[in-house]
DNA sequence: CAATGATATGAGTATATGCTCATAATTGGC
DNA sequence: GCCAATTATGAGCATATACTCATATCATTG
């Protein structure tokens, strides 16, 4: 329906622009172009407005990963890691007011169910496109990898994000180090 | 002076229990036990409380590395990350609220000075901590690294400490995976 | 004790926010 | 063209929130 997506969009904006204190409801429905009434027709309150905001962001996520794995097919290791974090950092560049809005609200929210569906299908997909490499890394639980994976390359493209002058090349670099030595694990130097 | 002290630790909690929308003026001075009169003779208006609490939570980051520095004399490599993951550890677990309600208003008010200060000592502390591990890491920008961990520590134990069993021993040994690896860098398996 | 500055109080105000509901416009089948 | 169902409207309400200010209490010093 082009006025639940008009409302969502307008929602999204408005957290990327001025955090949650400027996604009130009336703000919504006005940046929107539809009535505050519309909104409550779609939404029975503004949480629930909030967990939409959370299934999309949580469903883009998904898509990102199924996108990198059609992508990363002949890559080795190194790259396949890199397409992987560009296509986390692609969302979260400049979006630290939104990251951080959508953050607090799904600790605050009941979206277990959400969360451990993107997880399962988030997972599935990092096990494949990782299989081909199980000669380069340490023995890992491809269900923790799964999990602890995204949850890292996201913190570091955020905290990056965060500060001022082009941090995005160090962002990615720091994100492609921590993710590479996660996954060659004990592997020391002088081994 | 104690009342100073009562509104941040009101404040904190609140944010703790019910996340942004619970950290009213009024519920801190209440909760403080002080009038909201005296909150406002200390903060002129609730963003400076809010830097306030920032400062604050970027000063303990601070002092726990300081107290893991001077527990990790004589350890090796792995038993000092430990240390040092159980420090953030101590911290974040079970505080996913609080910690993205600080984040949420990090990205939102003009504290760039306060993380810059905190970064600042923190790469330094890490540098000095690391420095005796120059044989076993690859070069590390400390100043990067004192962003970077923190951040990578954070994410694993929040994504970790979500989920329903005693996830805590997990979350620990994949936070120290995770930066050991990023600490050894390029270090392949079979070099 | 008196006087003075510092600190504390909390009822009250202006404003905003989430949300309702009676009404109006639009759509689609016949 | 007509009617019923669906969708849209927005003024307005109850409540909450950030913040003020006139007044009161406390502490200190002479």
């Amino acid at each position: 329906m082009a006025t639940v997506e008009a409302i969502a969009q307008a929602a999204t904006q408005l957290l990327r622009e001025g955090g949650l204190a400027a996604m009130t409801t009336n703000a919504v429905a006005a940046r929107a172009g539809v009535s505050i009434g519309s909104l409550y027709q779609y939404f029975p309150n503004r949480d629930a407005l909030m967990v939409e905001l959370i299934r999309r962001e949580q469903r883009g996520h998904v898509e990102r990963v199924r996108a990198a794995l059609l992508l990363c097919k002949g890559l080795d290791l190194e790259a396949t890691v890199r397409l992987l974090v560009r296509a986390a950092m692609g969302h979260h560049r400049a979006d630290a007011l939104l990251a951080s809005a959508i953050d607090h609200e799904e600790a605050r929210l009941p979206v277990d169910a959400i969360i451990a569906e993107t997880l399962s299908e988030g997972g599935a997909l990092l096990a494949q496109i990782f299989s081909r490499f199980e000669d380069q890394i340490s023995p890992v639980d491809p269900v923790r990898a799964a999990l602890t994976l995204p949850a890292l390359v996201r913190s570091i493209v955020d905290v990056w994000a965060n500060l001022p002058q082009a941090a995005i090349d160090i962002a990615e670099d720091e994100a492609v180090r921590a993710v590479l030595g996660y996954l060659r694990g004990g592997a020391r130097i002088d081994c």
